[in-house]
DNA sequence: ATGAAAGCGCTAACAG
DNA sequence: CTGTTAGCGCTTTCAT
């Protein structure tokens, strides 16, 4: 069977009180007792039930993690900075995918309340209003990355999207690129919303017309960035270049192209958004809006961990600047 | 305040027992005393507490996954293929990177045993014997997934890697390769073992004589990938071929070949291990000795299942046969 | 069909 | 410094 408070206490002649305290280092226990419960628990290899002790209200140092896809690379890494930072922090990762779907947010969030997690990292996209703010109410720490929810005080930390989006924009204009086509994720997504507001600034203050139809609205996948290429590139008066709002979405308009006979960055410049690991693997190297996603993993969990805390502060919105990073898939448009 | 089994009791005028029986669908209830209860728990928003039914005995429906690396993308499509089986089974995971570290490894099996998770699927490779055997004594569902701990009596479910190997060097000997170099993963991991061995079996198979010193040892990165095959490459008679055992170190080997001005596939042909994501993305698109990874996501979930559900059928293992993926990483050696 | 009560393993007063 | 005891929220006999 499994070994308990009881047991330990038992075999060092002790009360469980006493074992209580030694294992959480509360109350004064003499140097001599304290040496031979942690003898005896060694020696019966004790292992304190975590369910048992947040049961009497203490923390289960578990935090879940709800992200569209995990073998999406973007939200891989995430996943995998923030896992980094709670480790050190001293709790576990519980995640969840949630392919966008707001019903499976739900399903899940009730999931972990039910789980009694400490907190909450939220890098899904759709989450309603409602089922967050119903975490707020219940006090269940909230912290959201690399989304924005702007009408809630939810702790955040997220990339400036517009800006990125603007950068994206003005580097392409600065190499004398006039059509430039987008490839916009799901536009229910304020961060996809923003990166194409960034790209529409770019393209007025350089004075250049904006088309409309320029703009394809895709879903996350290179398959789906594929075909929104596709489309773009049959067009009459065909874009020389195309802003994508994703790396996946990027590589499926490389794909698209190559189809169509047009070399990159030659005939076309791409350029994409997050800076995963496939932005650096595609050839040619993707030009990309970079997340500081290791960055951004620290500064959501350092958030959360105040929240759990207890401190009252006001919510914080951690917004970081992106960068472009210039690689060969982008070049000057053709005179 | 949290609402919980009492409050629901009181407002339904009914006992806690009754509560916990409609809950639990056990007992027997009238409909008329069923439908109330129901109600009240919407009314109130209850969510029964997954801790504390855990304490009386009953699961808590997670399970802890342990992977090297989660932002590595091989992990992370297995990470994910678990991930869904286990939601249509109704459980969640608490998913743990481990970076192959032993220390790690056992520090987060004791954990996920405070924890009482219903299970652990393993992923991580060094494992030790000792922390496994602990798990299996203590009655936890234990079940491996890609490696092989073949001491134990574990449920596992794995490729056959030493067919990868055979088919990966087979494939480059039926091209006139004949110095075929191996970029390998840590030696201390039984898969690459056996990968290699697939290669060796294959090159004597063929009368071509072993040369140890193309085999090179490496870590998990492009950078280690990088690295030995650049060491390889500038070997007096360099290969015209590398076997790298896992994509990450193919693509390593495809940019050190890039280094040195050989061209891929004309001047060296490359195979990888795995089929990732990145396989189709690289350029030119790695051939790969392929593993089937959401079905042996699916695998592992259903065979953990059978344990969970205490079945007491002796292990099993699962081996699947890889599959090559040709792309344009190879070609015909030059005669 | 329903309820009373004894735990599950641990924490936190409180008493001694 | 150490022990007694009352919960934490739920499940499960066992009565009624």
């Amino acid at each position: 069977m499994k070994v308990t408070i009881y047991d330990v206490a038992k075999v060092a002649k002790v009360s469980i009180a006493t074992v209580s305290k030694v294992i959480n280092q509360t109350g004064s226990i003499s140097e001599k007792t304290r040496n031979r419960v942690l003898k005896v628990m060694e020696d019966l290899n004790y292992k304190p039930s975590v369910v048992a002790s947040a049961l009497t209200g203490k923390r289960t140092n578990t935090v879940g993690l709800l992200i569209p896809d995990l073998a999406n690379p973007f939200f891989a890494e995430i996943a995998r900075s923030v896992e980094d930072r709670g480790h050190e922090a001293g709790f576990n990762l519980m995640i969840c995918s949630t392919d966008n779907d707001p019903d499976k947010e739900s399903e899940y969030i009730s999931l972990m309340r039910r789980k009694s997690v400490d907190g909450i990292i939220l890098a899904s996209g759709l989450i309603s209003d409602t089922a967050v703010k119903q975490l707020i109410d219940h006090q269940i720490p909230v912290a959201v990355i690399a989304r924005d929810l702007p009408v809630l005080a939810v702790n955040a930390v997220l990339v400036d999207d517009f800006a990125g989006g603007y950068m994206a924009a003005s580097h392409l204009l600065s190499l004398g690129h006039r059509r430039i086509g987008v490839v916009a994720e799901d536009l229910r997504l304020l961060s996809s919303q923003e990166r194409v507001r960034g790209y529409r600034h770019a393209l007025e203050e350089a004075g250049v017309a904006i088309d409309d139809g320029l703009v394809r609205v895709s879903d996350f996948t290179i398959e789906g960035g594929r075909r929104a290429a596709l489309e773009l590139l049959q067009l009459p008066d065909r874009p020389t270049a195309l802003f994508a709002c994703n790396d996946l979405l990027a590589i499926g308009a490389m794909r698209a192209a190559k189809e169509l006979g047009l070399a990159i960055p030659e005939d076309l410049s791409v350029v994409g958004f997050d800076n995963t690991i496939l932005a650096e693997i595609v050839d040619p190297g993707l030009t990309t809006v970079a997340q500081p996603i290791v960055n951004m993993g620290r500064q959501v969990v350092d958030l959360l961990i105040e929240e759990m805390q207890g401190e009252e502060k006001p919510a914080r919105r951690v917004v970081l600047l992106p960068r472009l990073v210039e690689r060969n898939s982008t070049a000057p448009a053709r005179s």
